[in-house]
This record gives structure tokens, C-alpha cells and sequence, in this order.
DNA sequence: TTGCTCCTCACGTCACGTGAGGTGGC
DNA sequence: TTGCTCCTCACGTCACGTGAGGTGGC
């Protein structure tokens, strides 16, 4: 009389599949065999396959304790080092849930980084892929920037307009918006300087910042808000010129 | 101008492979391809893609992220159900550390059951094989009725000189052995009720108890070993059927 | 014969990782 | 030509689970 594969399994506490996966990989030798082909395991195999469960259980990979051999009963650096995974998996769980938290709470989607959550009735769908793809190439701080700049800045009737410009809108109507806009664009730059820090302090470089968000910008707007997009930020750079120059004269 | 499947892919701070995956899996659409073959990817792939890792990082599985769809951005009730996973997760990773504690503490033996922890000392290898296997088909209640057994009894002579029988023992050095030990066996009885009672009372019922530890000792001990526990036995046996017929006779 | 257990492949799961082998632009 | 990126299979990882197909004892 030996016990038989289930048996032995049922014994353990565990599978016939996992007493069978444990020969495969090495880890329990094979009994002897009756004459009819079935294991027969007797008291060693079952005190070698609880020591194997007692560590799975406790999260030991099977080729760790393979590693260890049979002769270590008592693997107290392995267990060390498992102790303080768990501890790590722990404090790793417990962030997710906090942050799961604050989604649940605030009714935060899940693409937005978390920071803009209070901000986001303020947004457009288009502000809102922006917002996704700044939060990719900003800063934490920069994106707190961007974040105080949403939530005080009132929308204005341009940047609604803007938002609804058809893609085949006449050219005196883009050309009258984009007049209209300019203003209000300044006076957010002057009133938040801070953004335009951050787009300077990125920490991928100013370059691939503004490679990306170029490319985001050139994929979110229609041909005549980029047209429109484009005369404002001519005229910045019209007026930046002027401004350069003129600082020139006064040095004379 | 687009983003290839390396920068998208750094951009939502992932990589290469991860998003070839979600392709392949039908969680990410294919972006439109450059004459050269190469994937052109726009912001909409960047916030679908960053949804996605979102979801994984919470620890949602990719089925269950594509059974959610495209449309749901705040899948309410998916998120609740993993936030009790998590804290059943981090529940029983708390009480694995709390025996990892008491295996480290104790300099456990990583087979044993945990409550045999402080007579681990009074065992003799085949104790401990035996307690391995008792571990498996006794109650709680009764491994604690063995634990005190064997933490208060002391070890006797004849006791020792059975762990060390060897197999080719003669038949009279087994007989004077069997001799001596059989008071011990009935002393032992008679203090330790509740080792009886466990026995009778094991989850398994007693029958299936009564095979396993058979085969076990049957395993363990040696032809001598079981020729002195046969001879005990048999003796045992005897005397409660002398009982039984003189409290027959009482009757009378 | 039916039902049950045992056996051995072989393939599936999960979320990718690791090459292999080939192409395209500088 | 060299180096770098891109592409598509195909197979590996981890700890087993799920059949498929066949055998043996009652």
C-alpha cells in the first residue's frame, strides 16, 4: 500500500496537476511505480511536496526553491528577502488604492493625469487631448502650472469660438478670430508666466516638447483652426521682432 | 509627421512590445501605415494607449480593460470591485508576512505545521514525519492535544531505543523492548485523553485517519520498529477484551 | 459493459519578453 | 558599407489548468 497521485495531492492540500507539474520541473522526484504503471508515494514524498506548497504559498517561485535543494529546510535568507517584497508589494497596493481613491471620488477619467482632476469641466475635448498629451512631456510642477492657469482663467467667447471653427471656415472669418484671440493670448501669457516656464524646463528638452506638441496640435485641429493657430503665433513673433528692435534703437 | 511605434510607446511610458501586444489583442487599433510600412501614430492612440496603462498599473487585466470598450472613461463599478481585491490582496499578503514572522522567529522547519513551532526539539526525525502527517488529517484542536503531549512528556529509555532499533533487531531484544514499552504507551494514554479523542474526531473521519497514519508508520519505521508496535498492540488489544469480559462477568 | 482512476502528451492561460530574420533611410 | 529603426513571425516565461486519448480493476 503507498498513496496514490491524488491521494497524495488531497493530502497536501493541492492538485494532481500541481504534484505532476512539480516531477516535470524537478522539484519531486518520482516514486516507484506499481505494476500497473500507477506512483506509489509514501511519507517523503509528502513532507517534501508540503515544503514545497508551504513556499509557493508563502509567494517562492518553484525555481527558487529548486534552488534552495531539498537539504535546506530552513531557507532564512530567501525569507528575508521575501519578507521585505511583501512589505514593498504592500506599500505598492496601498498607493494604487489611494489613487484609485481619488478616481473614484473625483470622477477623474482614466487617460487625464490625476493633478487636473478639479479642473475638469473647464476643458474642451480638444483642451482635454492636449492636456493628456502635456501631461506626457511636462514636469509635475509644469503641469501645476498648467493646472492653476485652467482652473482661473474664464473662457472667453474666442477660445469658444475657436473650439467650433469649421474645418472650411472663410478666410476673413479665421483672419478676424485670430485678431480677436491675440489679446486674449497675450494676457494669459502675461498672467501666467509660469506656463510658459514650464514649456523651457521640460525634462525631455524644449525641443522634443515642442516636436511633440506640435505634432498633437497639428493632429487635434481642423486646416482652419491651425490656420488660425497659425496667424496668432505669426503676429507674436511680428510684434517680438518689433519689440527687439526697438530695444535696439533705445540703445543708440 | 507622426509618431512611430517607439515613441508612442515611450511617450505613455511603455514599450515597444507592450503596444504590439495590445494590437495584437484587439485593444489597440492599428494607426495607418507609411508607404514604407511603418505605423503612424496620432494622439488619439496616445490617450486610448494611456488609458490602458492606466487600467493595467490598477492591476485590471487586459480582457477585462477590452470588455469595459472604448467608450466607457470611467468604468465605475470595475474599479470598486478591484478596490476590494486590493485590500483582500493586501489582507492575506499581511498575514503571510505574520507567519513568515513565526518561521523566522522560530527557526521553523519549513514542513512542519506552524503550531508545532516549540517542541520541535523532543522530535525524533520519525516524530516529525509523523507529525507532518497527523498535521494533515488532524483538527486543529488535536494537533494541539499532540503539541502538549509531546511538549510535557518526557522522552523515556525505551522510547530512545526504539527511534534507534535497527531492522535486523533479534526476536528477543524485540520482545523485552515491547515489554518495556508498554506500560509507557498506556501511561501516556491515560494522561493525554485528548490525543485519543482527536483521533476519533479527525475531519476525515477516523478510518481514513487510521489508513493514512498506517501507511505513514508502515513508511517509516523499520521491520524491527513494527514488529515492537505490532507486539504492543496485540498486548493492548488482549487486555481490553480482558476488560471487556470481566466487566461481563460483573454483570452476572 | 459501465464508471472510476490512473497514465501521458499537447496545448492554453496571462502579459508580455526575447530573439530570428529581413527591410529601409542615412 | 555600417548603424539604427522598423517590421513580422515564432517561441519562451510562470505555475499550473484543460482536455484528448488510452489503460486497468471492479
Amino acid at each position: 500500500m503507498a498513496w496514490s497521485t491524488r491521494q497524495l495531492a488531497e493530502l497536501a492540500g493541492t492538485t494532481l496537476k500541481a504534484v505532476r507539474h512539480y516531477h516535470k520541473v524537478g522539484l519531486l522526484d518520482e516514486p516507484e511505480r506499481d505494476s500497473n504503471g500507477y506512483k506509489r508515494y509514501g511519507v517523503a514524498h509528502l513532507t517534501r511536496l508540503l515544503r514545497i506548497r508551504r513556499l509557493t504559498d508563502l509567494g517562492v517561485s518553484l525555481p527558487q526553491i529548486a534552488a534552495m535543494g531539498e537539504a535546506d529546510e530552513h531557507p532564512e535568507e530567501a525569507l528575508k528577502v521575501l519578507d521585505a517584497e511583501l512589505a514593498a508589494t504592500i506599500d505598492r497596493l496601498h498607493r494604487i488604492r489611494a489613487e484609485l481613491a481619488l478616481i473614484l471620488r473625483s470622477q477623474l477619467p482614466t487617460d487625464l493625469p490625476p493633478e487636473l482632476a478639479p479642473t475638469i469641466d473647464n476643458l474642451s475635448e480638444a483642451d482635454r487631448s492636449m492636456m493628456v498629451v502635456y501631461g506626457r512631456v511636462l514636469a509635475p510642477s509644469g503641469m501645476d502650472a498648467m493646472r492653476r492657469m485652467i482652473a482661473e482663467h474664464p473662457r472667453t467667447p474666442a477660445a469658444t469660438e475657436f473650439d467650433n471653427l469649421p474645418a472650411d471656415a472663410d478666410e476673413d472669418v479665421r483672419r478676424e478670430l485670430a485678431e480677436r484671440f491675440l489679446p486674449e493670448v497675450i494676457d494669459i501669457a502675461k498672467a501666467f508666466p509660469d506656463v510658459i516656464t514650464a514649456h523651457q524646463e521640460a525634462p525631455g528638452g524644449h525641443r522634443q516638447l515642442s516636436q511633440t506638441v506640435g505634432l498633437a496640435i497639428a493632429d487635434i485641429y481642423n486646416a482652419a483652426q491651425l490656420d488660425v493657430l497659425a496667424r496668432v503665433g505669426q503676429e507674436l513673433n511680428r510684434r517680438a521682432a518689433e519689440a527687439a528692435a526697438e530695444a535696439g534703437d533705445a540703445d543708440h
